[in-house]
DNA sequence: CTTATTACGTCAGACTTGTTGACTTTCCAA
DNA sequence: TTGGAAAGTCAACAAGTCTGACGTAATAAG
């Protein structure tokens, strides 16, 4: 079961590091350093009636605004009753603005409003400066490595809706 | 606040990638690639009357058998309540063995029986594969980059735990 | 020896985030 | 005009987290 010899049966690189040891240091690696991304945005939100949740909902209305509920729906992969009650709040409390859509008005497209752009620049900033900070550290070179990975650990559908997510048309 | 230019004010290197929109795809990558990570073991937790928390117990008992509760507490980041209620469910279905510490007789000592690490193997297994995939499909020179980029995420705290943490003695 | 502290367990109550299932409303399209 | 898709709502529940309070046992400190 285990791999005890530290090199890979087939394939002519050196993979000393896919033992399991290694791969399990990894496996560290990330729940340690998913713990600490998400972090410093807790910390803001726990101040306010707020959740990861809705930060994940205005972190995605605001690189796609106007995009549907279930576009967002899509992307996050919850349910639309768990979405709901998020969104509820947030449009409650005017940060998210829900417009008919004007092509099918069945659909609802989000949009952030100042208020809701102003909280999620705070949010993300937070985020971003811890990778930037990061990046910094361990170099072009690394992150380009990082990227990799993380790219090759996506299933199949997963890393398309993550490869089809539009560049921000506007850095407001 | 929004950096257009897409270099950093300092440092010599070449710094296109530290642009605010290539810090969010790096956070966006994260938050795809973390919800890919947990997804194998989550299916076979759904199965059992188990959640990700019994996951976590059960990895951090392997690593490091005999480990007290409080270092247990300590290494996940969770309250005593919260903790007690993953172990006593654990515990009272013979997966997990609490033992009177034998140095001072107020600690309890864990370890998994058979049965979990049997359970242990059959969820680490999934993830171990996922990890080995990505890290063959990128090759070492990314995994090196993975590896320092979280590790820089990290904060102070969060990475000495992670550099305490023991090699396991032995690999069963 | 008495007292304080530590480690652990437990009970109660609450919140966030997720789930299913059932139902209504709205509205496009055949 | 009617069927079906998109969206929203309500109810009930579960996991996992939290705080606060309390009890017990064992060690450490005085």
């Amino acid at each position: 079961m285990q791999n005890k010899v530290g090199i890979a049966p087939v394939g002519g690189e050196n993979l000393l590091f896919l033992t399991d040891d290694q791969l399990r240091r990894g496996i560290e690696a990330m729940f340690f350093a998913y713990r600490a991304f998400t972090a410093d945005p807790d910390l803001i939100l726990a101040d306010m009636d707020y959740g990861r949740a809705h930060h994940r909902a205005l972190h995605f209305i605001h690189r796609d605004p106007g995009l549907t509920v279930t576009a967002l729906l899509d992307v996050l992969g919850v349910t639309k009753q768990s979405l709901n009650r998020v969104l509820r709040a947030l449009i409650e409390d005017g940060l998210v603005e829900s417009r008919v859509g004007h092509r099918d008005r069945r659909e609802r497209q989000l949009f952030l409003t100042e208020k809701g752009g102003a909280l999620e620049r705070r949010l993300s900033e937070t985020q971003r400066a811890r990778m930037r900070s990061a990046y910094r550290a361990a170099g072009p070179q690394a992150v380009s490595g990082f990227r990799q990975v993380l790219e090759a650990m996506m299933d199949r559908d997963t890393l398309r809706q993550f490869k089809s997510l539009k560049d921000l048309p506007d850095p407001s």
